[in-house]
DNA sequence: ACCCCAGCTTACCTTGACGTAAAGGGAAGC
DNA sequence: GCTTCCCTTTACGTCAAGGTAAGCTGGGGT
């Protein structure tokens, strides 16, 4: 269940900027294969400030650090995350070098996170059981009804 | 955490149509007061069909058979029912007699909803696991960070 | 007479994360 | 030259369950 590296082999015969890929740029499309989004959503990130790729003659040219921060982006959705709390986390991840900062948002905002789903998972389980009294109830009304 | 009987000691003074409360009639004022729910959320539910109260002097006017619909429509919510398929099961209400389709739709829909909270369940427990190793790991970098 | 409260209707706003359509450009392959 | 793909932009639509506002009505109390 792992979403690391989701590689879908991706064989676009990407053009256009100067050079083949493999030679260090990205389109737009082969970083959706490679992430399992869409164009439209990595766009979606950009506007929302997520990410800032280059342009070479008005196309996105991603570089190995847009990856990254697609990357830990995937990951903080995965986890539940906001774009908007995800955008400030990457803020910190442009501006921090020793992450000191970057850390103790995380631990801010991961506890937070940690709260609400455990709150999350005790709802789920009490409906769980009351749905399934529920069902067995339900279960036990057709069996006497149409086996008299 | 019983949602079963939520009486907020309402006290409305209605007036208008012919009687006073307890002679069988509830204004919408005093409905949304005992389920603990706004009177647009009750005309809300109207609007969608889940409702049908009568009129008098142009006013909503609430008999019993709709008070247990809409304690029907405030347990389908907690168990996680969409409006749409709560709607379906009082559809059901109002044409089954023996109750047989009725149970028979809880059934189906019931199971379905177990299925998605055991997988909800799992998905959250997963990401917790993941979020307290992450957040365990910040915590482990302040430390040695700031106590060197 | 006046105000306040409760009710009525219609209609747009909200939140999050995109989808979808419209309209166009440029390069590669046949 | 034509088709086919991929790319670009702008802008509106989607889903759920209501919230909020505007503008009107009508009864009761002072």
């Amino acid at each position: 269940m792992g979403l690391g590296s989701n590689q879908r082999t991706s064989q676009r015969t990407s053009q256009r900027p100067g050079g083949t890929p493999g030679n260090g740029w990205t389109g737009i499309g082969e970083l959706a294969d490679e992430f399992g989004l869409t164009p439209r959503t990595i766009r979606f990130y950009e506007d929302k400030g997520l990410l800032t790729p280059a342009r070479e003659n008005n196309q996105r040219v991603y570089s190995h650090r847009d990856r990254v921060r697609l990357g830990l982006i995937c990951r903080g959705k995965r986890l539940g995350f906001t774009l908007t709390e995800i955008k400030e986390f990457l803020k910190l991840y442009e501006a921090d070098d020793n992450r000191i900062e970057q850390m103790r948002f995380l631990l801010h905002h991961g506890r937070e996170r940690i709260a609400a789903l455990e709150s999350q998972w005790r709802d789920v389980e009490e409906t769980l059981h009351d749905l399934r009294d529920l069902v067995a109830a339900a279960e036990e009304y057709v069996r006497r009804v149409t086996r008299p």
